[in-house]
DNA sequence: AGCACGCCGACT
DNA sequence: GTCGGCGTGCTC
């Protein structure tokens, strides 16, 4: 062990005493909520914050990796009595820091923010095919020791030489005037010119006559070579809202000043073209841009419509595969992309000069990370834009009140809208069905109304294409015995197990799959606890989907269904949906994104309640936002659009707006409700998620941790009120108990000082799971 | 977060 | 008598 310490040099023996040059932090990928000190040997230096190294850690003196992000003794004071404790760094691991001095603020700001270790947030940072240097291979390259004045020089050191293979590698080398590593030649060409191998070489070496040189470089299967031309599409004329919004937007952007702009914009109102020429600005100024877009907003359709208009892009999504995941993020480190496409991890791309961030569906609630660092990529993207003092674009159809309200009272933010669809398109046309009446005229539950069915067919008569829309959650099917009421649970959660209608199993009627567990069984014939048998209550997309067989027996109907598929095949079936191979596509949420089907006319929403049903404050905002974006789906050509919204609560306000396509009149409503519960966006939340297989264990562990935070709160004299510890809203998943507190206060700063403190304080016992969410965004 | 130490019950 | 369960504390 002393031979890591720094007083070791002592018990070295007669070798020079080592120099050390002061000492660096370190940030481990772990749950320690601190950094460490190591002394740097002088022959490492120089460090810099951001720069990768390995140092001996713990009682073994295990090696592990780390992120610099300190130089020098920032706490000489309260470590000088164990400083002479500090271990040795092993090794620096990069030439360069993989993270630049603004990307390790924004780290640190998500760390303070988010309440998370800086180091796991650095790990998120830096994709990990990058940190492992996947796709990359040695190549070895060889030079000359010595530059020879003149020609005899080399004939002095060829005579000297017996080997005729080796005389011919120095002449080789000499001739192409190979001297040092950037003049050097490749291993496996000299070596083929030379016609001999690897021995001569070697002992060339050992002569210490050429030297051998390795680089790390990029393997050429990697890179996807698409090397596109970008191509000026002059022909797309921008109508006269579009060119007032990009005339105030570019004004931002040369401004070289941090601004927010909300660009408010129905669907199909041209909100891409005004990226792609904000982003075109931004680069006629020298500098660079990202967008971000949701994950299933990435496809091949949308990436290869910025493909067509910028030269120097690179795409950083989760379909790639890490070898070129790497490569796309070394393009952009070494400054060969000037222009990032990417999901909610590419508000990290390491680009320099960063001019102009765009947020592409600015609402949507997938860019808040839900594993740690939990960020919300939207607002980490204005953060980052901040600090390098670049502008940022949030667009959407339906903006959320967060983001509105920053804008009424935010000086940097500023809102614009474009109000009309690009060619002056009418809205599609939106049809209310209550589904209620149908129950209580007698009809059964049919998940298709009669208004829908008898309109689908007329479509599908015209030849064109329909979306249907069901979302999973609440709307599954589940096992019922209509005797006794018993549906069947989950072992491990507290949650009613969904039914899955089964080719394989011909005995049983199916099987029963808990959606968190993933836990499968067989569903019994017939009820365990009273004997009777079972029914499924079929509401789920399989049941639709025998609907629609049924009625329409020729449609060539497709399921998309987010958690059963393979994400290729979902680009696949989208790529048949757009040549028209299919008629109608039905499936979940996902197929409410950003796709373009002009031949789309018809949409229904199979219903339209169950995101209301859920415990959360944001439901009406998810029930407005869902419906208005699937409407958007529809009408995107000279046909008309339809939209079909089936609901039990017609008179839902949520749905009455979202009828009459009033977001205004939907804000103001919701803002009523938001202001006098004082929940966001006129306050912060953050919820304290705690969790345990034992149930005791796990509330002794709420009540300290609740005892804890209101006495933080009564003596700092905090804003903030507290609710809980409570039940999370699944109470149980995996065997793990789950219960929260939930902390409300008008302004995130009182939040940030109540958990800066806790944080600092020793862990709670018992011990427990604890993640600390802030801006959650949802309450489950 | 991992990992070692330490203190209690089921076994050869 | 020990093997190993997990609860607790520490890591520069």
């Amino acid at each position: 062990m002393s031979e890591y310490l720094a007083d070791s040099l002592f018990s070295s023996g007669k070798s020079q005493p080592r120099q050390y040059g002061g000492s660096i932090q370190v940030a481990f990928d772990s749950g320690a909520d601190s950094c460490f000190s190591y002394l740097v040997p002088k022959e490492l230096l120089p460090i810099e914050k951001g720069q990768r190294v390995e140092v001996p850690f713990g009682r073994n003196n295990k090696l592990v990796q780390g992120f610099c992000v300190g130089i020098g003794d920032e706490e000489r004071e309260t470590s000088s009595e164990r400083r002479f404790r500090l271990k040795i760094v092993h090794r620096v691991i990069d030439k360069e820091p993989l993270v630049d001095k603004q990307l390790l603020k924004l780290a640190q700001w998500i760390s303070d923010y988010y309440v998370c270790p800086l180091g796991q947030v650095l790990a998120a940072m830096v994709p990990a095919a990058v940190k492992k240097g996947i796709g990359t291979k040695t190549e070895k390259y060889v030079y000359l020791r010595l530059k020879p004045a003149k020609a005899s020089e080399i004939s002095e050191i060829t005579d000297s030489l017996r080997s005729r293979k080796q005389k011919k590698i120095v002449e080789l080398l000499w001739q192409n005037k190979a001297y040092n590593t950037d003049s050097a030649i490749e291993i496996k060409t000299l070596l083929a010119n030379a016609e001999t191998t690897i021995g001569p070489l070697k002992k060339l070496a050992e002569k210490q006559i050429i030297e051998i040189s390795c680089q790390t470089v990029l393997n050429v299967t990697a890179i996807s070579g698409k090397g596109s031309a970008a191509v000026q599409d002059k022909n797309i004329i921008l109508n006269d809202d579009q060119n007032s919004v990009l005339t105030g937007i570019n004004k931002e952007t040369n401004s070289e000043r941090f601004g927010v702009t909300l660009l408010h914009g129905v669907t199909d109102s041209g909100k891409t073209e005004i990226y792609i020429r904000a982003i075109q600005t931004a680069l006629k100024q020298g500098k660079t841009a990202i967008i971000l877009l949701p994950e299933i907003s990435l496809t091949t359709q949308t990436i290869s419509r910025f493909n067509r208009r910028f030269k120097k892009i690179a795409i950083m999504h989760s379909r790639l595969s890490a070898a070129q995941r790497n490569a796309q993020w070394q393009k952009i480190k070494s400054g060969d992309a000037d222009v990032v496409i990417g999901a909610r991890s590419a508000v990290f791309a390491p680009l320099p000069r960063l001019g102009l961030i765009i947020i592409d569906e600015e609402h949507e609630s997938s860019y808040k990370q839900d594993t740690a660092p939990r960020y919300n990529g939207r607002d980490a993207a204005i953060k980052r834009a901040q600090l390098e003092r670049a502008h940022c674009i949030l667009g959407s159809a339906t903006p959320c009140l967060e983001s509105l309200y920053n804008c009424k009272t935010k000086k940097h933010f500023r809102l614009v809208s474009l109000p009309k669809r690009v060619k002056n398109l009418p809205m599609p046309e939106m049809k209310l069905v209550d589904m209620s009446s149908a129950v209580s005229q007698g009809k059964g539950i049919n998940l298709i109304s009669s208004q829908l069915r008898e309109h689908l067919r007329k479509t599908l008569k015209k030849k064109e294409q329909i979306i249907l829309l069901l979302n999973r959650r609440g709307y599954s099917n589940f096992v019922f015995c209509s005797s006794c009421k018993h549906t069947l649970q989950c072992r491990n959660c507290d949650v009613t197990l969904t039914f899955h209608r089964s080719e394989r199993h011909r005995a049983a009627p199916g099987y029963a799959m808990c959606h968190y567990c993933l836990a499968q069984s067989l569903v019994p014939k017939s009820c365990p606890l009273c004997g009777k048998s079972l029914i499924m209550i079929g509401l789920g997309s399989q049941k639709l989907e025998e609907e629609l067989a049924r009625e329409f027996p020729l449609a060539r109907a497709v399921r998309v269904d987010s958690d059963s598929m393979r994400k290729q095949d979902y680009y696949n079936i989208l790529n048949d949906f757009g040549s028209g191979k299919i008629d109608i596509l039905l499936g979940t949420q996902i197929l409410a994104k950003g796709l373009h089907f002009p031949n789309v006319t018809l949409v229904g929403i199979i219903s339209a309640d169950t995101a209301l049903q859920l415990p959360d404050f944001r439901a009406n905002e998810r029930t407005f936002c869902m419906i208005s974006q699937v409407a958007g789906r529809t009408g995107r050509s000279e046909k008309k659009g339809t939209v079909y919204v089936q609901t039990f609560l017609p008179k839902q306000p949520a749905i009455q707006f979202a009828m009459r396509h009033d977001y205004n009149g939907f804000v103001s409503e919701e803002l009523k409700h938001r202001r006098a519960a004082q929940l966001p966006p006129f306050g912060r939340i953050a919820i304290v998620k705690m969790r345990d297989t034992k149930f005791d264990k796990l509330s002794c562990a709420c009540e300290v941790m609740s005892e804890r935070i209101n006495q933080i709160v009564t003596t700092n004299g905090l804003a903030i009120k507290v609710r809980g510890p409570m039940p999370a809203a699944i109470s149980r998943i995996q065997r793990h108990y789950r219960m929260q507190i939930i902390v409300q206060s008008p302004n995130a700063n009182e939040i940030q000082k109540l958990f800066s403190i806790s944080r600092a304080l020793k862990p709670i016992k018992p011990a427990v799971t604890i993640a600390v969410d802030i801006d959650p965004v949802n309450l489950l």
